[in-house]
DNA sequence: GTGGCTCGACTATCCGGTCAGTCAGATGGC
DNA sequence: GCCATCTGACTGACCGGATAGTCGAGCCAC
């Protein structure tokens, strides 16, 4: 795999055909993983050859750089757009717990691909960025909320950056004890409301039930 | 890849030869990645022929496998050896944290293996077992844990395998968000800190400080 | 007809797994 | 004590299949 020297192109700037592509190489991620991705296989699914993947990106790990941005920006702009309308201070938490937790298949997919891009990330400098982005999203929005709970009050928090990095570390783990799991399907809401209560604990949320 | 028939061996009932190899897979995957592990490159790290680590683990799958578990059970192993001396219910959680945040360099190369291993136990059904075995070892010493500080007083926790799977994720969670960041040498006492104290609010420890 | 687009054949490479065979040391018959 | 035999660890050449990337030629819309 060659090595990208350009940054990562913004997948919203792509030409249709192209984000087509995307779409297929997303695809074939969910269900293979992104380790078994082969040009040859997002060409099948895309139903074109697979000299044409590669004349709309160049390299393998160009589309595959690519691929990941798309997922992660189109899931960011997901899941603040759940949550706009939102105003209750108290339910802010429930709305981003009920956004984030969509439904077993789509979280699965998702975050076996974000699994994949820390792996890589970890490994391939050029992965480093499409994390970093990752970061961004994820932690901006969260700190976000919680700054703006914080200010509406109903939240105990005295470090909003950092209580944000707690809260991402505990809802990405939550995610990665879950992923491996036979009974990924049915565990799903337990993991979800698990995920809840330990969140409201880990941001001082008052427990007692509104009246 | 052939699929594996049959239970992974015990790591530790096999031959000198074969443990050395072992080792050598071990060292090649924290180096690589998993998914960038060759028989060859195996060969290589140990000094032997390739054919020999097909003479002492049948496929490259039950190589992996077989490392996993070898990785997981020192791992374990080591942190419980760590923890045994404390008594003190209010320093076993700051023991806890001292003994999983060694240093940066053994998280990494743990992690990432950890990591490689929920990406290949969500595809491959053989790799669950091992994948479970991880839970067990993993939650098991968190419930225990958790169980004897309730009981000595200090933690407050209505549901201790609930807070075992919650403070796995946070755990977990934190090294997730640690691993793809290119300053994860320098950040590593920060995220420590982190975790730590967030895992006292998960808990719901105490924190005023001890006269 | 020209240039963007698309195809599919081709190349080079890598890698898991097989297999025939080497060699050193243990075994055992005399 | 010595040689024939056997055994099991180990090697390296080899095979088959997969796959990233190249390239030249065809197609078609303007």
């Amino acid at each position: 795999m060659a090595r990208a020297q350009v940054a990562v192109e913004d997948p919203t700037e792509l030409s249709p055909r192209a984000q087509a592509l995307l779409r297929s190489s997303y695809r074939v991620i969910t269900r293979q993983g992104s380790h078994r991705l082969s040009l040859q296989d997002v060409a099948d699914e895309a139903g074109v050859s697979k000299g044409m993947v590669l004349y709309y990106f160049k390299t393998k790990e160009n589309l595959f750089l690519t691929t990941m941005r798309y997922a992660l920006e189109r899931t960011g702009a997901r899941i603040r757009e759940r949550i706009a309308g939102v105003d209750d201070p108290h339910r802010v938490i429930a709305a981003l717990i009920d956004a984030i937790f969509i439904d077993a298949e789509r979280n699965r997919d998702f975050y076996l691909l974000y699994v994949d891009l820390v792996e890589h990330a970890a490994r391939v400098p050029s992965f480093g960025q499409v994390s970093s982005l990752a970061t961004e999203i994820i932690n901006g929005l969260y700190e976000e909320l919680i700054r703006d709970g914080v200010a509406r009050g109903g939240l105990a928090v005295e470090d909003p950056a950092e209580a944000a990095a707690a809260m991402r570390a505990l809802i990405d783990g939550t995610f990665l004890t879950w992923l491996p799991r036979e009974d990924w399907r049915e565990s799903h809401p337990r993991f979800k409301a698990l995920c809840h209560a330990s969140l409201l604990r880990l941001l001082g949320v008052d427990r007692s039930p509104a009246p």
